[in-house]
DNA sequence: AAAAAATTCAACCGCTCTACT
DNA sequence: AAGTAGAGCGGTTGAATTTTT
């Protein structure tokens, strides 16, 4: 037997509210409050459940609701909370004043994912997509994956074409056993992926770079790739016509001497309305102009981790994000910062 | 101008969490 | 400890609106 539900559902009025239902609510709760979702209909003399009040309330009619279109600012801060605290709407709007979690789920949903996905950035992870990537012909070039007990791994890949040399060639050295220190792989993965994708998806450009290798061969060799990586990354200049941030990089994976000083590249601005409409991507990595068919799930976007800025957050908001995901996952700037 | 397709967003549903008994 | 009720959250729906053909 399940649970009863939260009203009669005899005599309940569903659908859109009447301005007349509008003002009995706000009449009440001014003069009452809202103590009891449950029994508020009954009192103020509304035929709804009070779940159907709570919400009317709190997305709609509350008077500290922003309405009108999200700023560049807003949905910048979006894409990056989201980043970390995924779709954890409650949370989000609770950063974002004015905004209510149902507005900014819509929002994500009708917006920003299709733009990400347009981008070929995986809105649930925020990495670049691989499943566009022809994994399965790295693959097969690659001695340690072309063996048999590998190839059903490019079958089930599919027939994705990979249109951009430059990434197969990142991808095919990434998944290369000639590494010699496994460690950096994702993090120049996504270093390098990332910035070819937003600069060229920004501009319109083609690669305007080889691709640095990793392949540190000591600490100190590795802290000078990695600061390389982090200067390039930083590059102010790129950051603003790109409109993008470049943050620290979680690694859950793997103790790395390097955490702390490791940096992936992370959108935080896909906002450039330009670069939005299906007809004005170059994107070279992009396939399906982001259709619904591009929307599987990235099988592998479980590797890739990022993080949020810090600075954007303040203190408060970091220990409610470091509860939020827990202590024990959170191997973040703020624990080097004692925050 | 009309029809079809796509998009938006308010609202609902079902589930989980928490407080209380 | 177990059961119940209420609140809140995230996913989904579908009507209204806008855009495209």
């Amino acid at each position: 037997m399940g649970r009863a539900p939260c009203c009669d559902k005899d005599g309940i009025k569903k659908g859109p509210w009447t301005p007349e239902e509008d003002q009995k609510l706000v009449d009440y709760i001014q003069k009452h409050g809202y103590g009891n979702w449950r029994t508020l209909p009954k009192n103020a003399g509304l035929q709804r459940c009070g779940k159907s009040c709570r919400l009317r309330w709190t997305n709609y009619l509350r008077p500290d609701i922003k309405r009108g279109k999200f700023s560049m600012e807003e949905e910048e801060m979006i894409i990056q909370l989201h980043s970390i605290l995924g779709n954890k709407w409650s949370a989000i709007a609770a950063r974002l004043p004015g905004r209510t979690d149902n507005e900014i789920k819509n929002y994500w949903n009708t917006r920003i994912r299709k733009r990400l996905l347009h981008m070929g950035i995986d809105p649930v992870t925020h990495s670049p997509r691989l499943d566009l990537l022809d994994l399965s012909s790295i693959l097969n070039n690659t001695p340690l994956y072309s063996s048999p007990q590998m190839s059903h791994l490019s079958s089930f890949l599919g027939p994705q074409t990979l249109v951009n040399p430059e990434i197969l060639r990142l991808a095919s050295s990434i998944v290369s056993p000639h590494v010699e220190n496994p460690n950096c792989l994702p993090q120049n993965f996504q270093q390098n992926q990332y910035h070819q994708l937003l600069i060229q998806d920004q501009l319109h450009a083609p690669p305007i770079q080889e691709f640095p290798t990793c392949v540190p061969s000591s600490n100190n060799e590795a802290s000078q790739v990695m600061e390389r990586n982090v200067d390039e990354y930083r590059d102010p200049l790129a950051a603003y016509n790109n409109g993008y941030y470049y943050v620290p990089e979680k690694n859950y994976e793997t103790p790395n001497p390097l955490q702390g000083n490791s940096f992936a590249p992370v959108l935080s601005a896909a906002t450039n309305s330009s670069s939005s409409t299906p007809g004005n991507s170059n994107s070279p990595c992009i396939t399906g102009g982001g259709s619904i068919e591009d929307e599987r799930e990235s099988y592998c976007s479980n590797l890739l981790n990022y993080e949020i800025i810090p600075d954007l957050l303040d203190m408060n908001s970091c220990n409610e994000i470091r509860q939020l995901i827990g202590d024990s996952e959170y191997l973040g700037p703020w624990n080097i910062q004692s925050c």
